[in-house]
DNA sequence: CTGAAAGCGCTTACAG
DNA sequence: CTGAAAGCGCTTACAG
């Protein structure tokens, strides 16, 4: 039992006002007209006390708990999972709410659990962020639209609660603007053969901005598993080719099969960037600066979901929410380019 | 303003008894002799409502929150922060206790931030568990020690508050074992030039293993920086000798410097394992599994600390603490070996 | 504008 | 053993 501590009424006590003004200067409550210098004496003696109040009775008091939960989906193999609780945590620092985190398992059916809701729930949170991976849309626990909620990684099926999700496809496009900005026309695609958003999202990404670009992509899209393995098996059909058919860039589906991309540029005995630039997707540390030479490869939004998330949160708590508005369509947030040194123009 | 929920009240009223028979028969309060048919009234009563006890309010009046505190310094950084939450959060809901978490930034003056500490206090959290990154012991401040606390990855200067790390010496020693096991004479280690706990530690593991294994080091410890391009130039310095004194194995400070000697062995004309074996440390996710063969590493117990501790910790809240006898030496946590297919016999 | 008092939803001595 | 009542530390109508 930690020792009795210094309460309201000690404020109080010590500055000789009733608690009610205490707690009218402590939390500047408008249209107060007690004067200056009480108002000082009040401080001072809370300062010199070491006062703070005490939030669970404040919570009790006001029905609101001033802590928001965050349930991540697999936190531990999500490699980013702690760029999003970073970004959370410090939008939630700054709006002075205290961040409870819960960990919930994957789930293939596409719902979220309503477990890990209840958990949350109990403990009075003024709101939940859920953050999902791999799911297109997800069909949210009642007990979550009922009160404020967001979404980080998937749409709500319902249309209810506001979500936020990486632009893939723009990120994609702005991969293959980059490289046929630098003069690059055969820009060959490893695309990933597991069904989730992001596969989708690239690809489609990739084929409109060749398009667009006027380039032809007849022969440059090769599909192959989301590891090193996959990457290098890829890249090795895609570029073992005389040079002049042989693409002068390859853009990776993700940076890990990039990393099995350079071992098949090295043993066809080309170099990177000279004879193939390649880029890669998702940043994943450590890879893009542990590669030789280092990755040129494109961010996931991980902190700016987190930080978006929160304050979306905060301010349907806070009441002027526009849910509605937030939640037909998912917010894109963009994925910039982050240079490495595997890409430059093509050689003559 | 959410709905009002159903409160204890309601509960008593529907089963037709006081709001005190309601809390010991939820609370499973002893000696209370209530007839088992009364009991199973004021369940069904309590699951029919729907009744969810505001924690809020318990913890008001208990003077407990049943929540702990996680603060954890360069969440963004440290790759394996989201285990050590995960390990915590999970003993955390075992023991039904919630997990508000912080981040901290890393503070190069060994002394864990009392801010961080005191926005939790302020929230009454049972205790508060400190995980930290690259430092031998801290100070912690007066709030931490005066609540039930644990710290991961650090000893405390002060001798008073438990902690847990890595045994670190113990996995490098063991990877020595494992060589010579194999039959590896000559076995290198890239050592790190950064001054941080595990460089000591595992230096020192590889060293005395070696003693007792009676095998020589003259010659065969190189320093490097701890990324990629150190290893690289460390591996080729210690491998670009002839056959008969160059070592049949390196054994590398992490896996990113081994991802580096990667690299030197394949300019060497050298194949892994069958020239060479190597192994790594960290088991920093996903290079060992990216990497071509499969890295053989080391595992950090990130998830084993944050169970540790938060078990501990629980412990400690529960009064059945023994601090003292913890909190003298740091318990050190195994760090088990991850086979990839990085290592084989020497070639005769 | 200020202060006395009620009340948030629980737990727990205490009297019956 | 059971229930009426006090009280945890705040905030906030309400009366003065």
């Amino acid at each position: 039992m930690p020792a009795r501590t210094v309460g309201i009424k000690d404020v109080a006590a010590a500055a000789g006002v009733s608690v009610t003004t205490v707690s009218h200067v402590l939390n500047d409550v408008p249209h107060t007209r007690t004067s200056e210098e009480t108002k000082e004496r009040i401080r001072t003696a809370a300062e010199a006390l070491g006062y703070r109040p005490n939030r669970l009775a404040r919570g009790l008091r006001t029905r609101t708990s001033e802590m928001v939960g965050l349930v991540t989906e697999e936190i531990a193999t999500t490699p980013y999972a702690g760029q999003i609780i970073l970004g959370a945590q410090e939008a939630a620092t700054s709006r002075n709410l205290a961040l409870a985190i819960i960990n919930a398992s994957l789930n293939r059916e596409l719902e979220v659990g309503p477990e890990e809701i209840r958990s949350l729930l109990e403990r009075h949170v003024d709101g939940i962020i859920y953050a999902t991976v791999f799911h297109d849309e997800v069909v949210p626990p009642a007990e979550m639209r009922k009160s404020p909620s967001v979404l980080i990684g998937a749409r709500d099926a319902t249309g209810e609660i506001p979500s936020v999700v990486p632009d893939e496809r723009a990120g994609a496009a702005s991969v293959v603007d980059m490289l046929a900005g630098r003069g690059h026309r055969r820009i060959a695609f490893l695309a990933s053969s597991v069904d989730v958003p992001a596969t989708r999202g690239r690809a489609v990404g990739y084929a409109e901005a060749m398009a667009s670009a006027g380039l032809d992509t007849s022969g440059l899209i090769v599909e192959g598993d989301s590891e090193a393995g996959g990457g290098y098996a890829a890249a090795l059909a895609v570029l073992n080719r005389p040079k002049d058919v042989r693409p002068t860039a390859v853009f990776c589906y993700n940076d890990r099969m990039a990393m099995g991309a350079y071992r098949a540029v090295a043993e066809l005995g080309l170099r990177i960037p000279d004879d193939v630039s390649i880029v890669g997707f998702d940043d994943q540390a450590p890879l893009p600066r542990s590669l030789f030479p280092a990755l040129t490869t494109v961010a996931l939004p991980h902190y700016d979901m987190g930080a978006w998330a929160l304050n979306t949160l905060a301010d349907q708590i806070a009441g002027h929410a526009e849910n509605r508005l937030l939640a037909s369509h998912p917010t894109l947030l963009a994925c910039p380019i982050v240079a490495g040194d595997s890409v430059s123009a093509p050689r003559a």
